[in-house]
DNA sequence: AAGGGACGCGCG
DNA sequence: AAAGCGCGCGTCCCTT
């Protein structure tokens, strides 16, 4: 008989003394073995120790964002963890848990309390707003959670769940202190071009400026405000331009002088304001690009951003994204994910077979169910967000057709949605119920006394919601897919034996090698030696098939990439390794931007 | 003066 | 040309 090995490690805060950090060994069963008190210190070289098994344990904590800055700021990187915050969430609300009570009851977990990104100190305990941390209450938590998920109705899929969140947590910590690299002189090159040279405060663009005068020249309004939607749409009416928004798409139908200079206004100023100078003072950090990464923070299980905009991060500013030198990054992202995804959750073979080669919409095309690629890419996007008029809907019969059991998945979630049910992930994150509004709006338009705009508002609201649980589902699951790609390629990239040394903030000096520096729903970018690309890129193609095995199993599905390696992490900058000319000033015609994405 | 809603637009 | 899902953020403008 041997003893059980102790992988489990929970960590909190001591509750005798402020300044000390508890570390309880589990069994595996989650009985306590021991308990041992130490400084920070003794935790982080405890977690670096690889020979007492701190590499290989799975760290449990209540929050990654409280305890992971620190010690990565000490050198150290954790192998896994538990993050009781992230899967207490989703535990609480999933439908496969049976015995939900005890979450639910627990206090404090649910909070979803913000923690001061800048206080990277591990002994800053100040609790407003977090979920608890006080050692027993860490321990008594995942006892809860391992029970949940030990008498639900898809233990394996769970607990695949809650280590793909938690690796999520991890990463998103690794990637805010790696951020990604950023040439502050591209950037600024692309500024001058596109806008002119940096105007003293409070005044316009020299270029936006001469676009404004343009407009108002045209409308016979040369004072014209035409930042105001308001002012604005005021003085196209008066110069015959009936417009019903100053909406891109809406004004681009009308014929008139000032539309074209108008537009070009637009973007010129959506540039400016949203990732001009000033977003480049406040969110470059030296040679940096560090935006806040929420796990979670949408509802399907999406990352969401907080600061930074990195969710928003326009095609044209990619070019600033520039690799070290010696170094390169190596981006990529899933073709098609989420109609792939859907074929795998609804097992699918046929459509599973229109994905085999690289392109699924050419595949649905060359099934027969639709004559064009257009066709194919306008019925899939409809299938999965509901659309019920315009092309995109007429299409949706043949679709039916050709992919029964894929469409009847949306389709059945759509329905749930519609009639106040929830509907769950594919590992088992479960979509938010109807909130207090919605389902009195329901019970009100079947009342005898409803009128018919009752009954028209609850009609509206319920296919308002059905849309979002066909989403939910195909979105959701695809998050977790993007979630198992990370943590696969993670590890990976820890494979890496440290190369160049470089300092450390700590004043240690400390090896680099192959890391993530981005991650955006369906795309990675890695920032790796230039000697390791094609290595790296191996990686990222055998994490995404490994993380469709650890969903789909063997189910014929494939996730096909699109694979890059260049200087800059511009989507037309593949293979131009040298290339340090500053790009041309023209942005791309914006008429293009519809077709330049591959899905 | 501060805050919230509407709008518009960037991303997937 | 299609307009259906999920976000964050800057601006204007109205309310408190």
């Amino acid at each position: 008989m041997t003893t059980p090995r102790a992988v489990w490690r929970a960590v909190g805060r001591s509750d005798d003394d402020a300044a000390g950090v508890v570390v309880v060994d589990l069994d595996g069963a989650g009985e306590e073995l021991a308990r041992t008190r130490m400084a920070v210190s003794g935790l982080v070289s405890l977690m670096a120790d690889g020979d007492s098994s701190g590499a290989a344990s799975r760290w449990i904590w209540n929050d990654t964002r409280r305890w992971y800055p620190a010690i990565l700021e000490a050198g150290v990187d954790v192998v896994r963890c538990h993050d009781l915050r992230l899967c207490h969430a989703i535990l609480r609300s999933s439908e496969l848990v049976t015995a939900p009570e005890a979450l639910r009851a627990a206090t404090g977990w649910d909070a979803d309390g913000v923690v001061d990104a800048a206080s990277d100190t591990l002994f800053d305990f100040d609790d407003s707003g977090g979920v608890p941390d006080a050692v027993d209450e860490v321990v008594a938590e995942f006892a809860r959670q391992r029970s949940a998920v030990d008498t639900s109705v898809a233990p394996v899929r769970l607990r695949l769940l809650l280590a793909a969140e938690s690796a999520g947590a991890l990463v998103a910590e690794e990637l805010r202190r790696a951020g990604l690299p950023w040439s502050r002189a591209a950037h600024h090159e692309l500024l001058e071009a596109t806008l002119g040279p940096r105007p003293a405060e409070g005044a316009r663009p020299a270029k936006m400026a001469a676009l404004a005068a343009e407009v108002g020249a045209a409308l016979e309004d040369p004072a014209i405000s035409i930042d105001s939607q308001q002012k604005l749409l005021r003085a196209l009416h008066r110069a015959g331009v009936l417009a019903e928004s100053t909406s891109r798409w809406e004004l681009a139908r009308y014929e008139h002088p000032a539309i074209a200079p108008l537009l070009a206004y637009k973007r010129l100023a959506r540039l400016y304001t949203a990732n001009g100078w000033a977003w480049a003072d406040e969110w470059i950090d030296g040679d940096r690009f560090r935006p806040v990464y929420v796990p979670a923070g949408v509802v399907t299980g999406r990352w969401a951003s907080s600061g930074g905009g990195a969710l928003q991060i326009p095609r044209q500013l990619r070019h600033a994204a520039r690799a070290d030198d010696g170094w390169v990054l190596v981006s990529a992202d899933a073709a098609q994910l989420e109609p792939r995804v859907l074929a795998g959750l609804a097992a699918d073979r046929s459509l599973a077979a229109a994905a085999r080669g690289a392109d699924l919409y050419e595949g649905i095309v060359a099934s027969g169910a639709v004559a064009t690629r257009q066709d194919a890419k306008f019925a899939i996007l409809g299938a999965m967000y509901g659309a019920t008029t315009g092309e995109s809907g007429r299409l949706l019969p043949a679709l039916r057709r050709a992919y029964p059991r894929a469409m009847n998945h949306v389709d059945a979630a759509a329905r749930r949605g519609s009639e106040g049910g929830v509907v769950s992930t594919w590992l088992g994150r479960t979509a938010p119920p109807p909130g207090e509004g919605w389902r009195e709006s329901q019970s009100r338009a079947s009342e005898p006394g409803a009128t018919a705009s009752d009954q028209a508002r609850a009609r509206r609201s319920a296919a308002d919601r059905g849309r979002f649980t066909r989403n939910f589902v195909v979105q959701g699951t695809a998050a977790e897919w993007a979630l198992a790609w990370l943590a696969d390629l993670r590890l990976r990239l820890r494979g890496y034996p440290p190369t160049e040394t470089v300092a450390h903030g700590s004043g240690a000096l400390l090896g680099r090698r192959p890391h993530l520096a981005f991650f955006l729903h369906d795309e990675v970018i890695v920032h790796a030696p230039a000697e390791h690309a094609d290595a790296v890129a191996a990686d990222i193609r055998a994490a995404a098939s490994a993380a469709g095995r650890l969903l789909f199993g063997d189910f014929p599905i494939e996730f096909i990439l699109d694979v890059r390696v260049g200087r800059s992490a511009a989507k037309d900058d593949a293979v131009a390794e040298d290339s340090d000319a500053p790009e041309p000033g023209a942005l791309p015609d914006p008429a293009d931007e519809g077709d330049a994405r591959a899905d």
